[in-house]
RNA sequence: GGUGGCGUGGCCGAGAGGCUAGGCAGCGGCCUGCAAAGCCGUCCACACGGGUUCGAAUCCCGUCGCCACCUCCA
């Protein structure tokens, strides 16, 4: 069976076969680091990570480019805003010290880091050869006022718009009516005048004058210097399909690359149904996240849905989650007490289960794939109920294969927490006495000592499963909450 | 005006002509000293109106409602 996904380039299901065999090569737009990462970049980099690492089980050698637009009006503004206040951060010390939240942000998702993270200002070249390239061809033009702005024309290349199937003539007229020496409204800047108004250092120098690119023109210089100037998949979020992709893709085509062979476009995450907005106030920033739920709840929560679908963000969808994540550790976990015997090593070649390999395939059908997952993990917890430990074995490890290529495995290092070790001892010695005790106690039937350990160790957000008494297999045990 | 998407049960969220999605929450049972966990069973659906069809949540037409993009956006 072939891998299919949604390109929205074409607007259907189509059959992925890398360009060269045994490798993928994916570039997505990444954030533009001018304030804190919310809810949504976080969503974007793990539906591209989701299908990294579906990638890379599956044996494909995964090339995976994110950038970092560390140069931009919004980070130029924010720093001088802040300026006015009374801060002494430059632009590129504020651009440095947000692309290190998202990538705080991104490690606490167990989302991995790219295999190449390049930032604007350091492709600043690329980006100028490739602007002359389309002047060249013609398809770029300096500004008709003298200044040093230059800007893609349009009008010369026909297909502009074939991302999205627009027509130029329907498109609303720009909002900034000011021309600054473009032919067209719908000319787009590769490369922008220094302004009097901004800090020196936030220009180059260029054949057309001091000055620094366009947010459109990063990304195809980018995309091609790490990628080649064909590769397989360009993604991002819908809300960069127009004007962004729609310029990059002309851009690139322009000057002769043929570029991405797919389109794919995450949704969006809404609150309360509505697009997050500074105006609003309705931002869901990561840190607010990651103060409402374990960060693995959150990862679980931002990839339950299908990457396409917009998603919705509640306090109780993200509680929902970490009911399901419980049910599934608590599975993994029964069966090592119960059964184990498998070491990590023998688990590293554990294949996951058909049909979650079919629900992947199938446009990365991540709902399906997790009710895969939680069948198995039904099917495993019946077989241990019956005592069949050879069932259970394979169900656990179809269920482990698969949290491990969704990175949302309880038990994995990555997620089981820096529990410091000492406590964790201490901690254990003072359980395991209280539970020698509360085990005499209820073969005493003295129930009423053994119900307050219990209530007093739940108090202390340890949660008790029994055995039955007179069976006293392994006798209770315990685990801590959250 | 143009482009694209959505409307599914108490909630989240899949599916895309017939065959159980799944999770969370309810309810009943098994298990348990009692719980918890687990298992089994179970209630609550496809925005509305037409049409096509042996059969429609799914296809077609229309209506209503919602959302996104159209040069700042993941």
């Amino acid at each position: 069976m072939t891998q299919r996904l949604y390109d929205s380039r074409t607007q259907q299901l189509e059959d992925f076969s890398p360009r060269v065999e045994g490798a993928v090569g994916l570039y997505v737009c990444g954030p533009t680091v001018q304030s804190a990462p919310h809810v949504g970049h976080l969503r974007s980099a793990l539906v591209y990570d989701q299908m990294r690492r579906w990638f890379s089980y599956q044996g494909l050698d995964v090339t995976l480019v994110r950038n970092v637009t560390d140069i931009d009006d919004k980070i130029l503004d924010n720093a001088s805003l802040a300026q006015t206040q009374g801060a002494t951060e430059q632009w590129w010390a504020l651009a440095y010290r947000v692309e290190r939240q998202f990538n705080t942000a991104y490690e606490a998702l167990g989302i991995l880091p790219p295999t190449y993270e390049p930032r604007a200002t350091a492709n600043i070249q690329q980006m100028i050869d490739l602007i002359e390239r389309l002047i060249e061809r013609g398809h770029a033009y300096a500004a008709g006022d003298g200044t040093a702005n230059v800007y893609f024309d349009t009008a010369s290349w026909p297909s502009y718009g074939e991302l999205t199937r627009q027509g130029v003539d329907k498109m609303e007229p720009a909002a900034d009516s000011d021309p600054r020496g473009k032919r067209s409204p719908h000319d787009f800047a590769l490369w922008k005048a220094h302004k009097t108004d901004e800090p020196e250092s936030a220009s180059w120098d260029s054949p057309w004058g001091r000055g620094r690119p366009g947010w459109h023109i990063e990304c195809s210089a980018m995309s091609t210097r790490y990628l080649g100037p064909a590769f397989d998949i360009h993604g991002g979020g819908l809300d960069l399909r127009f004007p962004h992709h729609e310029n990059e893709l002309a851009q690139s085509r322009a000057v002769g690359d043929e570029f991405a062979a797919h389109w794919i476009h995450n949704g969006l995450v809404n609150t309360g149904g509505q697009k997050m907005s500074k105006s609003l106030g309705n931002s869901i920033f990561a840190d607010d996240l990651l103060a409402a739920a374990r960060p693995l709840a959150v990862r679980y929560f931002l990839g339950s849905a299908h990457y396409r679908s917009t998603l919705d963000f509640t306090q109780d969808s993200l509680t929902e989650s970490d009911a399901a994540l419980d049910r599934i550790e608590t599975f993994l976990s029964r069966w090592r007490r119960e059964v184990g015997g498998l070491s990590d090593l023998d688990l590293a070649d554990a294949r996951v289960p058909d049909s979650f390999a079919a629900a992947m395939l199938d446009d990365f059908a991540i709902p399906q794939a997790l009710a895969v997952l939680h069948e198995t993990v039904r099917a495993g917890n019946a077989a241990l109920d019956s005592g069949e430990k050879e069932a259970a074995t394979g169900f656990f490890t179809g269920a482990w294969a698969i949290v491990n290529v969704l990175g949302i495995n309880p038990l994995s290092e990555e997620w089981a927490g820096s529990d410091d070790s000492s406590a964790m001892a201490a901690l254990e010695t003072l359980v395991e006495h209280l539970l020698a005790e509360r085990q005499q106690a209820r073969e005493n039937r003295d129930y009423a000592a053994s119900d307050l350990i219990r209530d007093t160790l739940n108090r202390a957000g340890i949660t008790l499963t029994d055995t039955s008494i007179d069976k006293n297999t392994n006798g209770s045990h315990w685990s801590l909450n959250g």
